[in-house]
RNA sequence: GCGACCGUAGCUCAGUUGGUUAGAGCACCUGGUUGUGGUCCAGGAUGUCGCGGGUUCGAGUCCCGUCGGUCGCCCCA
């Protein structure tokens, strides 16, 4: 007897039976075509790497996050890969000086994290990333976020469900300088600002005053940030709020003209409590969420100029996001953008209804295969019956636009055609079939 | 790794201070209708009450453990 565990879905994956799986096209479709449109090339690798890889970016404490192991008999240790920036970085590198300026590519990988499931976050789930290699500058940031943005929207979600957060790491640290934050206490900075929302007011004070950092000085990094407001605002508007010089929101002011040239600004919150993984991010960060705010975030990215000579290849500026399903789906299903006439599963074009005569059970399978040959999408019934009814009702349960009865009407060479959307029927010769068919006959 | 809550039919759930034979809706199947679907009507099948142990005359109900799920914390690439 097998082990009931073993039957079991192993913990945070997910099955994708036809309803759930037409759901997941459906997202893919919108990635790959705001990708297509923005000139960005499809890409994959592997879907495990060298265990070492995912540690020259992020240390050793990922390890234990990781799905890792050997082969058997073998010493060399490999790990699914719980992100795709590793990959891809290695894949630049490779190339070095032959890769092209601007490379620009997306890939839609799945990815593997060995954590405890929570909502928005799964073990196993798909992410799509977006990278433009070679360019600085602000034009390719505001670039890498039209793509996202465009594939918000084609997936049916505006400006009131969702917003850009975007924020500058060479802006705000030139803020927090002038604030009194010194060199040597700016990492620790940005990790407190990380961290504001989810600290109560006292403890925040007490960790920023632990840095080092004078009352004033806390005041200051807890308006900054607590500093957002709509991108339709100048940035200089955020230099005034905070008495700093307008020098200092320099970067934004640059990004808020690309962004303005790609009619993005309407999306976009100026947020300068966006932080992410301190790690490797170099300029622009920026966030997607919901305009509640009440999930987790829908995609993350920004600018990482280290990333490619990181993976030892040359020095070459990059920027970029991911951006994965399972918060993109719980918010498309909240705003009723999952529905069937959004997402459905193909329709059969012709369902085939036999009644059961010798003649009709004869025709039956060369005339599918006939239609099939034609590019059809055809079914019919594999159940016993050839009630008619009973195989009507099958037809429009599998959402069928038309059913060929094969009757009586075949000793003349004639089938029935039904809409099963209109409910129209006629008699039409067996041999025009096809064509009328084919035509998207209703 | 830590914490909270929840496990009853395929799905969503009800089940009284512990009490006899565990229920409903949806879905499914059959018939009304042997050549005309979606609606309707009638009927039918369906359970290791997650699993194991304990308390009790008696446990779906209470206790302990375990497995699973959900949601947080840590972490977030």
């Amino acid at each position: 007897m097998v082990d009931r565990r073993t039957l079991q879905r192993p913990k945070g994956t997910r099955d994708f039976l036809p309803d759930v799986m037409a759901v997941r096209r459906h997202i893919e479709r919108a990635w790959a075509a705001a990708s297509i449109r923005h000139g960005y090339d499809e890409i994959d690798g592997p879907t495990f790497e060298h265990l070492d890889l995912y540690t020259i970016k992020s240390g050793d404490g990922i390890v234990s996050e990781l799905f890792s192991f050997t082969r058997a008999g073998g010493d060399d240790k490999y790990a699914m890969r719980p992100e795709f920036t590793p990959t891809l970085a290695r894949m630049a590198a490779a190339q070095g000086r032959s890769l092209s300026v601007p490379t620009k590519w997306f890939a839609m990988p799945t990815l593997f994290r060995a954590e405890r499931p929570q909502r928005g976050r799964l073990r196993e789930h798909n992410q799509w990333n977006v990278d433009c290699i070679g360019l600085e500058g602000p034009e390719a940031d505001a670039e890498v976020i039209a793509v996202a943005v465009t594939a918000l929207r084609l997936l049916g979600l505006t400006e009131a469900d969702v917003r850009v957060r975007i924020s500058h790491r060479g802006a705000a640290a030139a803020m927090l300088s002038s604030l009194g934050v010194h060199d040597d206490a700016m990492a620790d900075a940005f990790a407190l600002v990380d961290r504001r929302e989810k600290l109560p007011p006292d403890v925040f004070r007490e960790q920023a005053k632990a840095t080092g950092l004078s009352d004033e000085a806390v005041d200051s990094l807890n308006a900054l940030g607590g500093m957002r407001m709509p991108a339709t605002e100048p940035p200089s508007a955020i230099a005034a709020a905070l008495e700093l010089p307008e020098s200092s929101v320099a970067a934004l002011t640059a990004l808020a003209e690309a962004l303005d040239q790609r009619g993005l600004l309407p999306f976009c919150d100026w947020d300068l409590g966006i932080v992410r993984g301190l790690a490797y991010y170099t300029g622009t960060v920026w966030e997607i969420h919901d305009i509640a705010g009440d999930e987790r975030a829908i995609a993350g990215g920004g600018r990482y100029d280290q990333l490619v000579s990181l993976f030892g290849g040359p020095d070459m500026p990059a920027c970029g996001f991911g951006m994965g399903d399972v918060v993109l789906g719980l918010l498309l299903q909240d705003k009723g953008l999952l529905c069937e006439d959004m997402v459905s599963l193909p329709r059969p074009d012709v369902f085939l209804v036999s009644s059961g005569s010798e003649a009709a059970e004869a025709r039956l399978t060369p005339l599918a295969t006939q239609l099939r040959d034609g590019g059809l999408h055809v079914r019919h019934t594999h159940k016993a019956t050839r009630n008619v009814g009973k195989q009507l009702r099958e037809a429009s349960a599998h959402r069928a636009r038309n059913v060929v009865i094969l009757g009586d009407e075949l000793t003349s060479g004639e089938v029935v055609l039904k809409s099963l959307d209109s409910g129209d029927q006629r008699t039409v010769p067996l041999g025009d079939l096809l064509v009328t068919l084919g035509r998207g006959s209703d």
